[in-house]
DNA sequence: AATGAATGAGACTTCATTCAT
DNA sequence: AATGAATGAAGTCTCATTCAT
């Protein structure tokens, strides 16, 4: 009993040290992130973290890995839409650029940084990536699927989810550097994406 | 004479300190330069640097202007291809990027960052920037003649420049986060790029 | 219990370290006052200072508004006068010179200062300012009595107040400049001041 | 011939510097000088200082003795009144006050600086001072004469030329900490101080 | 006569981390 | 479990001065 309670205590501190840290990144990125910073937050001492955390990179990989999947869950509920895969693609990147866009600062924290640490869960573009990849192996059961229907024209199938999932990738952060741009524009860009994109991979009847 | 040489002492010395910057910057990146860290490099005392920049800040800027003027550089020779215009945007693209890979730092540096005197200059997204960004003109230029010879389907040309241009951009950047893909690999996501994107553009009765 | 000891303990260490910088002010000025010199005074890294500090600069700022108002203390008690306001008022610039004669580091620091932020509580010389300054009115009201009585001439009060405090600002600051006059003679200077001021302002008939 | 030619050549870049270290001074103080913004106001390498300059305190130095004299010089040449001596001491005064209010930044590094070097020109508190000093030697001479005449209560005539010195001394100091008093209120504090101390040394049926 | 190069000393400050309590 | 104290390393920058040329 008491010992449970102990726990759930201690699960507790280390929220709020990691939500005190989260809201600093949103802030002021992943490089504004301090132990000063997050132990004023939450009006405690610095030398606290270390009863809860190794040291600062801890939480930072903690809080990376939880990107990455809040990043990956919002994929995850996307309906099946046998016929037309193309549909499920685009729902797919719709949400994901929707849940990027959403925490642009984390975003960024994750998808651009190269610790190898990060990288072993973001890497997309190496040959047979697709394997190891939920993300990638999605978007490959997607486009194999249009494939295999005659609706998407026969291709190197990773090749064209990494394409798929760059040039997104491109938008995304492009939008996030330039935060300024009208929700208007934001949308014919996202809109005009699709439409280069599909009509790049669908077979000419198709469309 | 002596003036001449001494000039030349002097660029020297600069060039010294710029390229111990350069090769600092390539390994540990722009966060990762510092005063010392130079001279050290350099087997010279702190206080030179002031001699030959204003302050760190001055370094850096004129690493990252060089970078990017390096880059802007690439696409500038590109010869004009009057009934391909794919083949043109191609060229320039393809240039592009490899000078992007050869100096990623400076690539990231500029165009991630979200100061609005860096943008300024990088800005693409917003509706009517072709009037105002030479990049983008060039590039709305020749997917112009394409949609006028035909080859191209009639579009928002801006848009599609604008996509284009993201999409090749989140190629750039991915690649440059992920270091260590092989050289192969990157030729082919880059062959399948121009693919996509081209067979999204392009005409159906040119392909 | 344990608490109180921190606090009292903590208090102590802010003391040692004001005790010390106000020690090197002593020496070496104001200007002469670095975190260096404070640290090595107390066997203590520099960093440290951050921990009871904002920064240099509040601990000078601590030291000075705590000169100062030592200073204005020392005016603070004067017993009123009815009779001879004259005695009242040689009364509190007695008082005021020794007081400001043993902190001369931190009453030039006040008094020659022309930040406006400093100049708002120690400006004395504007038309009107007897409404707004306390030292002023003090005097004011003490002269007033004096001419009411009739032991003192007739004149404008205020105009007459500031004279009385520059002339005395005068002495204050010379003597503090010139630091090795004899206790002696310091005092038949002072006496003398009071000499030729009284019998600038009393009537004839009061001498 | 040559020689003298270099000689002069020689004085003109010396007067050079010090024209330049004038200006610095005036403009941000003695402490505000640097040896580089002498060098950079006058387009020379810092190392030349020492070519005319033993070290930077030289120059202050320098500075120091000739602001000391063109105060004096202010003075100077004030007519004597043999029958009103009062006069001749405001006279002088005036002049002199009129001659600090016009350098005040110059003024105060000479009058409030108590490096010993200075203070040996600038004492003049100490007993006994004014068979050195030649300002407060003409003081106690006019004095001397007011009080043989009649004029002036009989007092320590020293003593008296002090604090009328250090009371006008407090004015200016204190005007020039109060840097915007208005042209009009100006003139009445100086007019009123010479009201109080003439009434306050001049013999009863004097005035 | 003049200078460019170079330095050493020192200024303030931030940060992650450790440790005794 | 929690913390206050303390530090060492590192960061940028300024300045007076020296020296070979």
């Amino acid at each position: 009993m008491s010992k449970e309670r102990q726990l759930r205590k201690q699960e507790e501190v280390r929220n709020t040290i990691l939500d005190a840290a989260r809201d600093i990144i949103a802030k002021d990125g992943i490089r504004g992130l301090s132990i000063r910073k997050i132990t004023n937050a939450i009006d405690y001492s610095p030398a606290i973290i270390y009863h809860y955390f190794k040291d600062k990179n801890e939480i930072v990989e903690t809080l990376v890995r939880e990107g990455y999947e809040r990043i990956l869950a919002s994929i995850g509920s996307v309906k099946r839409n046998e016929n037309e895969p193309e549909k499920e693609i685009r729902e797919a990147f719709t949400r994901y650029i929707a849940a990027a866009l959403e925490s642009p600062e984390y975003y960024r924290a994750v998808m651009l940084n190269d610790d190898p640490a990060v990288l072993k869960r973001t890497r997309l573009l190496e040959k047979g990536i697709s394997e190891r990849s939920q993300t990638l192996q999605m978007l490959c059961s997607s486009i194999q699927r249009g494939v295999n229907q005659g609706r998407f024209t026969p291709c190197d199938i990773e090749l064209t989810a990494q394409i798929l999932w760059t040039s997104t990738f491109g938008l995304i952060i492009k939008l996030m550097v330039e935060k300024d741009i009208s929700r208007d524009q934001v949308n014919r860009l996202i809109d005009h994406q699709f439409t280069v994109l599909f009509n790049g991979i669908m077979s000419r009847n198709e469309v």
